[in-house]
DNA sequence: TGATAATCGTTGCAAGTGAAACGATTTTGA
DNA sequence: TCAAAATCGTTTCACTTGCAACGATTATCA
């Protein structure tokens, strides 16, 4: 019987969950050992730093974080003085978040830590395969979609409007 | 400057965490949903269901979980009687752990599932292309492996021996 | 216009997780 | 032989996470 064969070590789903852990777990400690982040920190920081202001809606939209996470982790770099919040004048509801210009330096500092670490994972690795291993996890990003009961995919970058590095002041 | 140009959507690390995040999530929904089994539970069970008598241990070098992961795995797969827990005699730190006959049925009801998950996860790469996945995924491993500070990675299946299939009763 | 629905960000709460500590047992080495 | 160290599985504790509910605000449309 084919079940009686099942071997965990060789089941993709359990390999992929394995080395995004071990590589999310060496990348922490970039930002969490040396700056004192967590992985929402990290996260929510990179991604409003190269942004307009955001709500956190917006954020939530575009990084794999769930709602109350982003909130959290925006009230904490908010706290650390990495991050500035106002609430909207045209709908009080919303909440714009802009990096500050401590955030800005912090990430100007992680940036190429973190760069480095993705270039050294990579760095064995031909262009063609660089290449290949992108467009194999985009497939298999594309049957997730067709599955019923399609878990959440967040929001490709290029599908908002990419906003100047921050610190231009935006006509409306 | 190179930092402004970050791009988290396109970050390696950050990638493979979120399609190994949605991976997981619609796994999950068949030994959850259908099964009432979490992550740990799944894991250990079916790594155990095809071997000897185990040790919380042994099972936290197989597999990667914390060893609190697995003591808590197996208290709950014991009450729900799919494993079976016994002192060993030659060391009495020790516990040995097997897979029950109603663990076994759950096993070879559940399998065939996740394979088939599995199955249409790759259906439409070739089989060039499942083996490329695999060998890029695996030299990511070798890569962090080199690193300093590098986090642990479970043992190969083939490291251990393998043990017989605990339902002998099965031919076919 | 006004009642209802929808959306926003936050908070409460239950469940899960990891690191350290613990008691029990075995191994080590003087 | 026996005290110290190591190992085993469990438990404790602080922390994180995901889901649902909430108050506040805005949008809908009869």
């Amino acid at each position: 019987m084919t079940a009686n064969d099942f071997n965990l070590s060789e089941f993709l789903p359990y390999k992929l969950s394995v080395l995004s852990s071990r590589i999310t777990k060496m990348l922490s400690k970039v930002y969490g050992e040396e700056y004192g982040l967590s992985t929402p920190e990290w996260r929510v920081l990179v991604h409003v730093a190269r942004r307009e202001k955001m709500s956190v809606r917006e954020i939530h939209d575009s990084v794999y974080l769930e709602k109350p996470s982003v909130s959290r982790a925006v009230a904490k770099l908010e706290k650390a003085g990495l991050l500035a919040k106002t609430t909207c004048d045209k709908d009080h509801r919303l909440v714009e978040i802009e990096v500050t210009d401590a955030g800005l330096d912090l990430f100007h500092g992680i940036v190429p830590e973190a760069l480095a670490f993705e270039a050294a994972l990579v760095s064995a690795f031909s262009d063609a395969e660089r290449h290949q291993l992108h467009n194999l996890m985009e497939r298999l990003h594309d049957v997730l979609d067709m599955l019923p009961n399609a878990t959440r995919r967040p929001q490709m970058d290029s599908e908002r409007p990419t906003a100047l590095p921050n610190d231009a002041s935006q006509p409306r």
